[in-house]
DNA sequence: ACATTGACCGCGT
DNA sequence: TACGCGGCCAATG
């Protein structure tokens, strides 16, 4: 596939995503230094199951703590049954506790 | 090379 | 508190 650095970049940080804990895409964003291109972070996540080796993509939500990604999982639902089975509960579409299981890759950074 | 789109974010009403 | 709207940057047709 592409390659691109950009797409490396994301895939490197998802990666260091601990088990049992979620980020956002904007903090993945922010965390390469492009703040405003938190979007690219989503859009990057399409082709992470394109990526090698594995992307926790599962662990990446919106700064809401919303589960938006989701339907592009096959199926949908493995989203949230991974997470449940990481210890992470997600009620009505979103992260329950967010604020708590939520990591921040900056410090993993620093 | 131009226009459109998107797993988002933050502010304004 | 809840919903709407624009902006941001890269990829795709």
């Amino acid at each position: 596939m592409m390659n691109t650095n950009f797409y490396e970049q994301v895939y490197e940080i998802a990666r260091l995503i601990p088990k049992g804990r979620v980020t956002s895409y904007g903090a993945i964003a922010k965390s390469l230094g492009a703040a405003k291109s938190s979007r690219m972070v989503g859009y990057a996540m399409r082709y992470a199951e394109a990526a090698h080796p594995k992307v926790p993509a599962h662990r990446v939500v919106n700064s809401s703590g919303l589960l938006t990604g989701k339907f592009h999982f096959n199926p949908p639902e493995r989203m949230e049954e991974q997470l449940f089975n990481e210890g992470v509960v997600v009620k009505d579409n979103k992260v329950v506790n967010f604020k708590k299981v939520f990591w921040n890759p900056m410090e993993e950074i620093f």
